[in-house]
DNA sequence: CATGTCATGTAAATTGTTACATGATTGT
DNA sequence: ACAATCATGTAACAATTTACATGACATG
């Protein structure tokens, strides 16, 4: 079901500029970490497929350096996808997963469970926080500017949400009982 | 990286009974599918591993139909997972995929990927809510009840936001200008 | 007697990461 | 000279879904 969506996130950093393998695979982790992954596995077999299929073209731009560069027909198989709706992907929250069976568990280990959750989601936080001062001072007039805004806004959004709910939790742990599953 | 974590999801499932491979399908299906998928692929050759690894016990129950029962070996494997910090796993969100790359799309077509999005989670809260008060009536004594009440929590928290960030965004986009990128 | 649910299973395909190999260039 | 970064690639592994096959039993 989630039809190759790597040529997408390929195709898109491409109108970007052009990119070599190398120059991809650190706009994945430099720019789209918080909500995107790939690796050199499936980057450089997929730039072969695509240039293939006419949808990117290659530039040697030195001995050992090859860039690719998007094609009309590869903006027009990004826009293709970039309009249909995103599908509701089937996610698998392993906290979530530890805290359906945490009756097994004492107070203090659900709780240690629960707060570094907390931890981790306070400094996502911290770190969207930085990178949008960042982006503000250093692309304030480039014009993707907002839409990368709108995905910081969602992880601040969420991590924000996840802090609250952690501590909500925490508060109600405590007014719970101490006894522990055998 | 991922460890194997269907495992826990059945060794957790058979802390609440026994139950046949079937059985374990529809409890993913019914009572962890909002944080939790689980395929028969995965569960009848687990089954047949955690059996030989003695973390289960089989119970013949008819003549078609085999309950699995975990034993105190699994519980002990069960614990030891438990009580292990859940791992940061990297996600892949496909509609910030689609919104970062959204300067390529006029805002009609960003009004509709959001609005739609928002409608999906405005149904997964009141999913949720409906699931909260049945789980309350049906289940009020349960022991296990506070935990399940705090992933059901945790879904609520992540939509509210979710639908927060998709109005403030929704209202942001109309501010903007119109324009398309070629 | 047809439809739906109960029940078990497997083969193939998909999707992806990890780990390695190789070597040039750049900076200290 | 050493380490870091640039650069390309692949093989092996892992996890998981999808699609199918099979058939009993229950209900209207």
């Amino acid at each position: 079901m989630p039809e190759k969506r790597t040529r997408y996130a390929i195709l898109g950093a491409l109108t970007l500029g052009r990119m070599s393998g190398y120059d991809l695979k650190r706009f994945a982790d430099q720019s789209l970490a918080h909500f995107w992954t790939e690796s050199y596995g499936q980057i450089y077999p997929i730039l072969k497929e695509l240039l293939k299929e006419g949808l990117i073209r290659e530039h040697r731009s030195g001995p050992r350096r090859t860039e690719y560069a998007i094609t009309p027909g590869g903006k027009a198989a990004l826009d293709e996808w970039l309009v249909r709706p995103a599908e509701h992907q089937a996610l698998r929250i392993e906290l979530l997963l530890k805290l359906f069976f945490a009756r097994r568990l004492t107070s203090a280990q659900v709780r240690a469970l629960l707060e570094e959750f907390r931890d981790q989601h306070v400094g996502r936080l911290a770190e969207f926080d930085a990178i949008e001062s960042d982006l503000e001072t250093r692309l304030g007039d480039h014009p993707d500017l907002p839409y990368w805004l709108m995905t910081l806004n969602y992880g601040q959004h969420v991590s924000r949400a996840l802090i609250e709910w952690s501590d909500q939790t925490l508060k109600e742990l405590g007014k719970q009982g101490r006894k522990r599953a055998t």
